[in-house]
DNA sequence: GAACAGGTGAAGT
DNA sequence: ACTTCACCTGTT
């Protein structure tokens, strides 16, 4: 089944490639991603004005729409970006970034996994933990695994997750599979709970800090006021806004944040 | 509150 | 080869 649609502001190779997500694999081409999201697999390719989406089952069409944001005007976010200088050039620059509406539980344990570590290594531990506990599932594009769910995680032991060598991190993993699995953290509960309730709630979780519970707030709830402050990110604060973020960020910090990254991090690189 | 340790391997030299 | 450092957090 085939879904053709239209819309601005959608570059997949900056959306999937831009770190917020790591279970995407560039397809053949180039032009083509194929990704899992729960149990549902989907292949993307982008096309001049928008994207076509191939996947098992018509019915899974909106919540890969949802998945892709496709409901914020990026445009507009963009145009009221441009009062700023850097953050225009920044945004225009990147405008095909989306924010992902990812699962909360793949967030979190993704990002305690993403901690003073590098993106290559991310994926190849994200890669081993669906691999060895999650589930398979099968498409038209090849066979996948499911990211593992927090009872399936809360019933392994640092042992049993050795096979990852995700090194310190283990333990933050089992502790976050436990509070998640025991309901001593209900992840459904943030999607009603402010910016602020959000956080402190998330950094209850041992290994869960400022950083991680912010990428958990805006790549799974989209709570765009989070502002991922990074090592990257800091040096941009200090040289361009030590005195505050400009205004015009308004309640959209994530997003700023978003294009501020993949700016600076090219120019650097280079 | 600044300094430091904590897996592992990618990237830089 | 050898060193540094990676989208960081918890503990001194």
């Amino acid at each position: 089944m085939q879904y053709y649609f239209e819309t601005s502001c959608l570059d997949l190779k900056q959306t999937l490639e831009s770190g917020q997500c790591f279970r995407w694999k560039k397809s053949g081409d180039g032009d083509s991603y194929i990704g899992i999201s729960g149990k549902h697999i989907l292949k993307i390719t982008q096309t001049d004005g928008g994207a076509v989406m191939e996947m098992n089952d018509e019915a899974e069409t909106d919540f890969w729409l949802r998945y892709f944001d496709c409901e914020t005007d990026y445009d507009s976010v963009i145009r009221q970006f441009s009062a700023d200088k850097v953050l225009k050039e920044a945004a225009e620059e990147n405008r095909g970034i989306r924010i992902l509406r990812q699962e909360p539980f793949e967030t979190l344990i993704s990002f305690i996994i993403s901690q003073n570590n590098n993106i290559p290594r991310i994926i190849g531990i994200i890669d081993r933990l669906c691999e060895n506990f999650g589930e398979k599932v099968t498409s038209p594009f090849g066979d996948m695994y499911s990211f593992p769910s927090a009872g399936k995680l809360a019933s392994l032991s640092a042992d049993d997750l050795s096979p990852l060598r995700a090194g310190f991190r283990t333990r933050y993993i089992l502790d976050a599979a436990n509070k998640v699995n025991s309901g001593t953290v209900d992840l459904e509960k943030i999607y009603g709970m402010s910016y602020d309730d959000g956080k402190a709630y998330l950094k209850t979780i041992t290994g869960v800090g400022d950083k991680v519970a912010d990428c958990v707030l805006l790549f799974a709830y989209h709570k765009t006021e989070a502002f991922p402050s990074d090592v990257w990110i800091k040096r941009v604060v200090a040289e361009y806004y030590s005195d505050g973020l400009p205004e015009c960020m308004g309640e959209y910090k994530g997003i700023a944040q978003q294009y501020l990254f993949e700016y600076f991090r090219k120019r650097t690189n280079v």
